[in-house]
DNA sequence: TAAATATAGTCAACTTAATTGACTTTATTC
DNA sequence: GAATAAAGTCAATTAAGTTGACTATATTTA
């Protein structure tokens, strides 16, 4: 992709491409630090998994995806170490889906690299600008959005 | 999903659901008008192949994919009457991938919808910050990948 | 309280969009 | 003219999701 094509984005790919360009450089880093078997759409299961743990069902409903996609990504998690299944004391049909220790590292190697991130982002457009930028984007998402949250809206991190 | 958890997105999680919010509004419409068929990864392909037609490798690098999978989207977007493919007129090699007529329809559409889409935004944070929006948003993108465009990059529309 | 229904999770088969590897046809290079 | 490179396609595989069918446990209801 040449610079010249650049200049000529519109809101769309602009939104696209920030977003690729952060997610990339926090799995690179992940990667780095061991983490290689995470993926995207892991890092906003796991938002909703701590602090308390989560259901199978409440995960789907939080990401939009299917119960049977969630046990799938716990199976694959569980493997890695990342997570673990506890069956709820009164209730024995559920599982609550919690963070082993593993867990919880990744969480907060990826805190650290974002604020990293946005610090350097920072440096380039300012304090100001950075908290419009964010203020802006709540704003849109937000009122957009207003109380239809379609299952289609699947954030990842 | 609810507001509770939102006010904690950080700047990935916004720019995340802020991109969905975008492509999903866009592509309900497009349903509504019949472009039902239209991903969401088909119209950044489109941008590369106006106005001259490209070739499936150019198209792959553009988009960070390989010629094969490129190949598979051309042959459903020809199903599906959006491009047509031209043998070129001295290296018998090559293909040209061109939008039909349909296709023309369809990013014009686009265009327009996107429009529209970014008028509301503005009419609700203001076209100064929208203006800022886009240039800080610009501004991250292009330093922070500099010239090392990797082909984890792949932006729609 | 027993029977019917609902809920949580999993298994299996299928779909979609990508991948890698092997191949054909046409161009270029030596 | 022979070897190599390039453009595209075919086939098999992978990854991440889907739908549908099933088991085990809870809850509701007659």
């Amino acid at each position: 992709m040449n610079n010249q094509l650049f200049s000529e984005l519109d809101l769309a790919a602009l939104l696209s491409l920030s977003f690729s360009t952060l997610i990339n450089e926090l799995h690179d880093r992940l990667s780095e630090l061991g983490y290689g078997d995470i993926k995207p759409a892991h890092g906003f299961m796991f938002k909703r998994i701590i602090p308390n743990g989560a259901t199978g069902i409440e995960l789907a409903e939080y990401l939009g995806i299917t119960k049977q996609a969630v046990s799938k990504m716990a199976d694959y998690l569980e493997k890695s170490g990342y997570v673990m299944r506890q069956t709820h004391s009164t209730d024995k049909r559920e599982k609550i889906i919690v963070l082993t220790e593993r867990g919880c590292l990744v969480m907060k190697a990826k805190e650290e690299i974002l604020a990293e991130i946005e610090r350097r982002w920072i440096d380039n457009i300012g304090a100001e600008r950075m908290q419009m930028l964010k203020e802006d984007l709540t704003k849109l998402v937000y009122e957009t959005n207003e109380d239809k949250w379609s299952s289609k809206l699947r954030p990842v991190w």
